[in-house]
This record gives structure tokens, sequence and C-alpha cells, in this order.
DNA sequence: GATGAATGAGGATTCATTCAT
DNA sequence: TATGAATGAATCCTCATTCAT
């Protein structure tokens, strides 16, 4: 708001350097898909980007800020296609249904946006997530925590954080398998990882039920 | 007459070759543990072990080598440590009890070994398993394959082998949150791991322990 | 508007990346002849050229693409040197007459560009032309079997060819000779390589002389 | 002859040395061939072996060594199939058919032994001949020169070595062309090249024979 | 802003040669 | 002697980043 503020001249340059920022984030994500994060290189982004090296470094300062930068992107562009309030579902839907809708919009957006496996995809020392992945790691994470905190009101936010920390984690290992396979195959570790979490969080939010099967919970999917 | 004797001549010489090999592979696994196996340089691998890089190239063509040999190594020293023949635990055991003994194996043994966890640590691009993995990778599926298949008895040779991805999957995703934190964090993450897999296989299992709960199938345990 | 004018940006760019094309294949040129082609390292040539062995690699992928580069640049240096189509001489001109020009002019380029010799100075395994000189060499045997033709109109294109080949690696003997020495012995090897080449030719042109001694046949020179 | 006075041991000793030295020669000879000689490394020469670099070091102080030995044994071999004293032809022999028998030797000789070639070729940098071919050339130099000096008894001394000179490098010119072709090709080849060779020696032994038709001068052949 | 040239340290790998055993 | 381990400088080449224009 602030920026908008300003006049044209200012804007039409920036509109000229989103639209350089646009197509370096795409070459980015195109090349991070290919070779893959770390194998990466800032001239292959700029090649690819049909620039040169030059005004790559206009815009990022580094690699891992271009990494970041696209992380944030496609955060914004998941709460775009997600709703930007986690927008709450029927409570009485059983957590089968909830859960499953989540994974399969979670995996149409994998599919939709493939970079963000490469950019998800962890830590290349165990423990210590990378500084470019630590955004995104952090957003998803707080998503999911959000959508558990209605699923398992009673929890502790230790476990609640812990839960969500195993549900990303899961998550990201069954992505892993659902992108390594084609066709009936890849459905089928859809279903698989459907059935992992929702075996995972049943007993978890079956006090709830037990407690409370009126399904006064707010239930939320992504 | 010098030449005859074959047998003892070579071998002296190989000693001080075998404990370079030794000693190249633990700086090996050290440099993959710090930096990351992709990350990992010859050379770095070599300073930490204090020898030339022309020395490392005297007994491995390549970093792929190292990977490929240090996983072999892994392997054999499991099977030293977990029995060769993968011994069947007393088939009265629950699941609960036989994942639980599994998991808290597997994480022994990846603190002993952490490299462990680098070298499994998947592929930088989905469906890409590199070959340095594809050894450890292989192995580890088979064993698992053939813990479940004593579980799973029903199971076609396709849904047992998803299993078994699914099962390896997890068990990454969990250890990879396992290694992320220490003392009772850990712990309760060890704990969550278990869950994750006793409850993801529990289903599965549930023909036996209706078939037959006096235990007269064969579980085994890593 | 900036990006419209695209006639003379990207010259002025290049300015500077022609200059430093022709100084390293000056450099290249230089160490080629003193340590050879086969010896020479493309860190010694950025050295010479007193630039980073990166720069090199921003204009030649390798230390072939130089020796081919090179070559292209000799021959079209020759072609301007010695005119492009070869302008025939006066057909009466006696063999030796237009072999002692041909020579004297080879010489003479030889000596004006010393890599020559380093470029076009054989396989270093028989039978096996390396591809950075083949271009060299191809076009080399061109001109010389073009010059042939109109000596040796009779001859099937096999024997001209080979006749071609003769030709060729007699001169590159004799150049090796010829650059051996100097002064007055040099001028002497000089005269013997005219001498084994007229007499090689003359058996072969003698028809010629029988037909027509009116000198109505094209004899050209290179 | 010194050395065979020696005792019994050290005989025994220079004999297995002397068979690793064959063993060595031969070793190289197949390398040289195959990558020519400044591709060949040492360590691939004992390889081909069968040996430790170690024990080639033990025979030889450097790779030029092995080079200069090479060519040694190759001289010698030479004279022994040639016949130590340059056996004189038949004076009447005409210079056609010397120079076919002994371009035909030579040929058959360097097909016998193709490392030959690899050792003759030529310098690296033109004008210096390096030491390892050193030896070689000024043998062959040497016989040929011998080989002239009856065939052209009036020319001074600097004309005869620069003819021997000629003839030598014609020869090696030549025998590039022969190696690279096969069959009916390579004999054409090998008829140019004696074809050259006649017609360059043909007018300066001409002289000879117009004065002395007789046949008194001695010809020789290698 | 944009370009592309320039950097130079660092990567993997090789090789002639030496040395302890 | 013979071995094979060890060396380390040198090879080619890459890449994140900077700079003059």
């Amino acid at each position: 708001m602030a920026e908008s503020q300003e006049k044209e001249q200012p804007r039409r340059r920036q509109a000229r350097g989103e639209r350089r920022i646009a197509q370096l984030l795409e070459a980015a994500a195109s090349v991070f898909c290919t070779t893959g994060y770390t194998a990466a290189s800032t001239n292959a982004i700029a090649r690819e980007a049909g620039v040169s090296p030059g005004t790559l470094y206009q815009f990022f300062p580094n690699k891992e800020a271009i990494a970041i930068e696209l992380g944030d992107r496609l955060m914004h562009e998941m709460r775009d296609t997600f709703g930007e309030a986690l927008a709450p579902v029927d409570p009485a839907t059983p957590l089968e249904e909830a859960v499953a809708a989540a994974v399969d919009r979670f995996i149409a957006f994998n599919c939709d946006h493939p970079v963000f496996f490469a950019l998800m995809h962890g830590p290349d020392i165990p423990g210590h997530i990378a500084e470019e992945h630590d955004a995104l790691h952090a957003t998803l994470l707080a998503r999911i925590e959000g959508l558990l905190s209605s699923l398992l009101p009673d929890s502790s936010p230790a476990d609640l954080a812990r839960t969500a920390h195993m549900c990303l984690g899961l998550y990201k290992a069954g992505l892993e398998l659902v992108l390594g396979h084609e066709g009936a195959e890849r459905d089928a570790y859809v279903q698989e990882l459907k059935n992992v979490l929702i075996r995972y969080l049943e007993p978890l939010v079956g006090d709830r039920l037990g407690r409370d099967d009126s399904g006064a919970g707010a239930v939320t999917a992504l």
C-alpha cells in the first residue's frame, strides 16, 4: 500500500521489475525441478529466464533469496487457492473425508507447482533446515497446526506442534512416493498416504468424537 | 619363489590399504553428515582423512563409489547387529511390540551411524534415486518387505512392495524428526513414529489376528 | 524502447568479447607453438592471455574449440591472403614455377603464422586425426585437390585425392625441416621441398605438356 | 662384456631384470601405440605390464628413458633384420629397385613394430626434437646418410645430410598415410611413396649414371 | 535497469614420481 | 626386488558473484 502511493514512473519501473522477477522465479522453478535445488546454478536460472546473470542479481542477492521468494509466492498462491482463512468445513465431516480432501488438494497443488516439492524437500543435513526452506516449512507447519488445533482442542501446544510436524513429515514422505509413480500406482500411493494420516490422527480425534459425537468441534480443511 | 608366496604377500600390502579405506570411509561419513552428500567434496573427504586427494582416488574412483561402499558396510553392520536371518520373534508378540522393537533398533542404529541418514536421505529429484543410494535403498526395502511378508501373508506382491515403500518413507520422515530433536522431545517423536507405523499396519494385519489369535503366525523383527 | 535498439547494443557488448577472443586465440597460438597442442593447457592459455580460467571458458567450451576456431581463422586469413578463388595463373607457367610459387606462399604464410604448423601437425595415433585438426586438414586438402584437378585433369577422383594427400604430407614434412633451420640452410630446404614436389608431380602432368605445350591448360596456383 | 664377467648370482638377477625390462618395454610399446606417446602414462604402462609403478621405476628413471630404450632396441632389431653392415647391393641395381626394396623393408618393419611410428613420429614442437626421439632419429638419419653416400658420392656432407633429412621426412610422411589406410589403398600409398623417393633421388644419382653407367658405384640397401 | 565480461576459488580427477615395507 | 600406498601439483572445468559499460 505504501508503495502504491508513489508516482507513475516508479510504478512503471516496478511493473517491469515485477515482470522480471516473475520471469526469473518461473525459470528458477523450472531449473529447481530439473536439477534439484542444490545443483541448480544461478547462471542456469538466468539463462533459462533469458536474461543475463547480472540482471538476476539486480533482483535477488543470491540463490537462497530466489528460493525464499519462490516459497513465499507459493505460499500465497496456496492461500489464494485454498482460501485465506482456512475455511472451516462442516464439523460433522468425518475425519476420513477431511483428510482425503486435504491430501487431494495438496497433491493437486503439488502437481500444479512441481517446484513445491523441490523446495519442500527437506534439509541436506538432518536437524538443519536450510534458511531457504525455512519460511516455507514454517508456514506449512502453521497451516497444519491451525487445522489440527480444531481437531485436537485438548492437545497441549507442544503435542500439537509435534503432531503437525509428524503430519508434514508423513505428507512429504508420501508425496515423494506419489510423485515417483504414475497412473494407477500413483493413485494407490495417494490412497496409502490418506490411510496413514487418517489412522494416525483417528485415535487423537477419537476422544473428541467419544466425548462429543454431536459434531460441535470445528473441523477445518486447508 | 618369492612370487609363489601369494597368500601372505598381498595381505600385508593390503593391510595399510584397508586401514586407509576405513579411514577414508570414516572421513566420508563425517563429511556427509556435516555437509550432506551432495555438497560433500572428495577433497574435503581426503582432507578430513588427512590424506592427499590422490590417495583417495587410489581406492575409490569417485564420490559415488565412496557412498556405495559406505552403504554396503552399513548394511553389513546392520546385518551383524540385527542378525543375518532377521530372527523371527515370538509370533505371539503383538504388532505394537514388534513395531516398537524394530523402530527402537533402527533408531539406535541410526544414532550410532548418523551417516546412515545422510545416505538414505532421498533423491534430489523425485523419482530419481541416485545410483549411490540405490543399493542401500533396495536392501532396506528388501528387509522391510521380508518383515512385512510374514505380517501380511495375503497381500499381493505389488501391495507388499507398496506397503514396504510406505513404511520406509514413513520411517525416514520420522527419523528426520527424531534426529532433529533431543531428550524428551526426541523420545516423544520416537513414540509418534511408532504410533504412525502401528496404526498404519494394524488394519492390514487385522486378518491375521482375526484368523489366528493363538499367535501361530511368524512375526519377525528386523 | 531501450530494447528496440537491437542493432548497436549487442555490438558494443560483444566488442570487448571479440577483443578477448582475439587475445585468447593469440595466446593459444603462442602456447601451442611453444608447448605443442597436446601439452598445451587451458590454464596456460588463460595465463598467457592475462585472464582468469573462467574467462576463457566464457568464450570456448574447451581446448578443442580453441584449436578449431584458430584453424578457422587461419583458413580465412589464408583465403584473404591467397585469394578466394585460387586465382589461376597463366597456364603457360611451367610446373616448376607454379610449384615454387605455391610453396613460397605457403612457407611465407607459415612463417607469419607459426601456429599453423602446430595445428596442422598430424595425429598422435596414425589414422586418427583429432577433430580439432580435422577441419583445417580437410580444407587444406580441398585446396590442394582443387589445384591439382586442373593439373591432372585425367586422374580419377581417387587418384586425385591420393595425390593431394601425398602433396600435403610431403609439404608438412618439408615444412618441419624448413622451420627447423634458419638462414641459408632453411632456404636450401625450401628448395629441396620444391624439388620433391616438382619431381613427384612432373610425370603426372606430363600428358598436359605433351598434349598442349601451347599453354592452353588452366594452371592455377594456390 | 664387462658385465658378463660377474658371478652367477648377479647374472641371475640380471636375467630376471632383463625379463622385466622386456616386459615393460613391450607394455610401453602397446600403450604408446594405443594412446600415443604424450598421452601414455607410466602407471598405464606398469598396469599393462602387470607390475607395480614402483617396479617400473626400478628399471627406468622416467617415461623418457622408456622411450629411449625402446627406440634403442628397435634400432638394434632393425640392424638384426636389415643386416649389420647395410649390406651393399649389386651396384647395377637400378635406383627404382633399390628404393622399392628399402621402402618395402621399412614398411614391413613398421608393420611388425607399430610402436616405431609412435616413437618416430615427430616432435610436438617444430624444430625441437624431443630427447626421447632423438637417438632413434639420429640413428635413422645415419643409416640413410650412409646409404645415400654411396649413391651420391659427389655431394658435400651438408648436401648429403640435407638429402638424408629430406628422405626421412618424406618417408615419415608417406608412412603416416600408409598406416592410415588399408588394403588396396594402402598399397597405392606405398607405391606413391616409392615414386616420391625415386623421383626425388633420380636427378641426384642421374649424374652418377650419366658419368658412369658401367655401374661402378656402390649402391647399398638398408 | 540490463548486459555480458570477468573473476578466482573450488570442484573432480590424473599422473609422474617417491617411499615404506 | 617388488609392491602398492602416498604424494601434490597440475589438469579441465564450474559457479556464485561483481563490475564496467
